[in-house]
DNA sequence: ACATATTATGCACCTAAATATATATTTATA
DNA sequence: TATAAATATATATTTAGGTGCATAATATGT
């Protein structure tokens, strides 16, 4: 599923959600119904400024545009969020894993200025 | 804060969190360094298409290019840090800790999911 | 079946992003 | 400070979304 399909999924969802016609959307949008079918049909990718328009009638932040699932998987989670997950363990297993990845890291500094020192 | 803003703070902090140039994200993603620049800078409004090559090379999914609430600021800035050495380590410590991180993040889920059914 | 609402599509025009290229400007470093 | 690296800006051209308008094509209801 193309990034485009999956806006142009998220966004008709949307709009049945709130039983809401292509007209009616349009209206409140401001985004003309022939652009906005085209959006439903993914039929173009729409600009940043378009989807705004659309998320404000939506009554949604523009990050939900791009969910393709309903929960994102571990396998693809950034380092920034692995951080943020971090932040939501329980004290010691926060520290265990800190202990370890200092651990790593002093290791990794020893090595590097052995190397330096033989250099 | 606008979303162009927003999406140009986020690439910004990703590009400085993998320590690269605009030149070196620029030839990782195809996208010009003086349109790169000026996406940082939020002269123009990124097209879909542009986003996607530039989460490619940040490994992130698009929507993180969009969050800007406190979730994001709320990071553990020293966690942050060592996270980051961690893509200073050679493969196999690198992975070893992943898996670990990814391990109590997994078992961490569990637990709250566990919880939640018994609630 | 008919009328109507809804959605999809075609077309001309405008605008802005993307690109290629070059260059200016700022920042880092020997 | 001089030099190089990194970043910002300039111009011309190409490409594609947005708009307005009209009109098919397709539901939906009486």
């Amino acid at each position: 599923m193309s990034t485009v399909e999956t806006i142009s999924s998220n966004i008709k969802k949307l709009r049945e959600l709130k039983d809401l016609s292509q007209k009616e959307v349009s209206a409140a949008s401001g985004v003309p119904q022939g652009q906005y079918s085209r959006i439903e049909n993914a039929k173009v990718e729409p600009s940043i400024s378009t989807l705004e328009k659309l998320a404000a009638v939506f009554e949604v932040s523009l990050s939900e545009f791009f969910n393709n699932g309903p929960l994102d998987e571990d396998i693809n989670l950034s380092i920034l969020e692995k951080v943020k997950m971090i932040d939501t363990l329980h004290d010691d297993e926060q520290s265990a894993l800190i202990k370890m990845i200092d651990l790593a890291i002093a290791n990794k500094k020893m090595k590097d200025s052995l190397k330096a020192m033989i250099a």
